[in-house]
DNA sequence: GAAGGCTCTTGACTTGCCTCAAGGCCGAGC
DNA sequence: GCTCGGCCTTGAGGCAAGTCAAGAGCCTTC
């Protein structure tokens, strides 16, 4: 539980810094919950969403098990989710960027059921629920948005399992790389050019592979042409390879 | 699209018949959507959830694409839901029984995202989603209630996700027939005999196998006396090894 | 700047599941 | 009652990904 950032401004009002800390404020408004909303409503937004949270690379921001009594919007930085069962056996269910949302599996027993986990430094907005639930009676859009977010989490969910259960480890490491590039165009970065924040054991886990059968695809991608792997410095090369791959024609 | 059927009794307070399909006295309430609500509440719930739909054995009840209007509880029947690619792979993402909930997936884009087709003969409750958000802005028990079930839905993806990443076709198998039973014995039936409603070939697009994979570990359970076996006709028979296998101290 | 610890790559071998194929079961329809 | 078609079972062989192992790259830290 670490303190707010010395960067955090007021959130109630004052708005001279350049990059504020309010919702009303924030560059990533057009991503994150406060979609749609008008200004008055941000207003209100902004009182509920008064605390930020930083994280270390590393760190938990929560863990299976823990109360539930919060969501959190990542402001900076790069997460994962993974739960795991009785075993020890586990998965990664997630990789979180800005604007993202974390916490919506507690909502259902008042418990968080998968582990949160920093991969960078990062910092999130604390987002109270049960005042999340208040104000999402008073406003209709702020409602809507929170319910469009929690479908979008579920059909994403769905693809992902039709990923793991019917692609081949090619097409897998092929729809991710989209993902995350498109992810990352939405936020204003270079399509072609990234950094990986995850070991490739993480993308193995996500993927339902071994880390070196991830290690081996990104070797045959860069043979081919597809990426240029240098560790976790990737270069997009041939974005419609990776297309065609995910589309099946690739065989 | 069909009519709603003879069963359907006024909805609107008359209260004789043994099985009125009003919320406020379905046998199902205590698993679906009016969890907790007062009665004033479920009569507000009644007025809204008005219409009945029945859908055919192999009948679609939607098809990604489709426009989302309506969530649909399951009333008595069998669904399942299903994902496809562009290149016509397909995934089925769950099944659905009594008391569920279809449709979550259309509230993120205006438009279904899945399919969902009874497996048999079935009926469900037509749930208006733009009275449910109205309704769930007056009634917090019933706003908590939706956003348990959709946060629920999301974990349960994980659960999916974490069988088709890290488990091996035997486990997967286990998993699934405990968790079939399980949903079974809540509703009122027998957790050690029953009867699928799936084919083995959409069992295996539900875990990620092919469908002799999945012949060959029912016949594999049979003769290790876990399972009786006759084609859709299941007896379980020893429920703990089951869960020793999912719990992976089957190795 | 050397040591140590992750992380990643690559090779050789193994294996669990897939593929292909043949045949049996069972209900629907004539 | 027989035939047909969908569904299920079982076997044989192949292959994609897993396992095991060795070593290289890179960052941290002292």
């Amino acid at each position: 539980m670490q303190s707010a950032p010395s960067t955090s401004s007021s959130s109630q009002g004052i708005r001279l810094e350049p990059f504020k800390v309010a919702c009303s404020s924030c560059n990533l408004r057009e991503l994150c919950l406060p979609v749609g909303m008008s200004n008055d409503q941000l207003e209100q937004l902004d009182r509920m969403v008064a605390k930020r949270r930083t994280v270390g690379r590393g760190d938990p921001l929560f863990r299976a098990g823990d109360e539930f009594d919060s969501l959190y919007a990542v402001r900076t930085g790069f997460f994962k989710t993974c739960v795991s069962s009785e075993d020890g056996r586990d998965q990664v269910t997630g990789f979180q960027m800005a604007g993202e949302l974390l916490g919506l599996d507690g909502i259902g027993t008042d418990r968080h059921t998968c582990d949160a986990v920093a991969l960078e430094d990062s910092q999130v907005c604390v987002i109270p629920y049960h005042q999340l639930e208040d104000l999402s009676r008073e406003f209709t859009d702020l409602q809507r948005q929170f319910h469009k977010i929690m479908s979008r989490e579920i059909v994403r969910d769905h693809g992902v399992m039709l990923l793991l259960g019917s692609m081949r480890a090619e097409e897998r490491l092929a729809a991710f790389m989209l993902n995350l590039t498109q992810r990352l165009q939405t936020r204003g970065f270079s399509p072609s050019s990234l950094i990986l924040r995850m070991t490739r054991e993480e993308i193995g886990s996500y993927l339902g592979l071994k880390l070196e059968t991830v290690s081996r695809t990104f070797s045959k991608f860069q043979d081919e042409g597809i990426l240029e792997v240098k560790q976790r410095q990737i270069r997009v090369l041939d974005q419609s390879a990776l297309q065609s791959l995910v589309n099946g024609s690739g065989c």
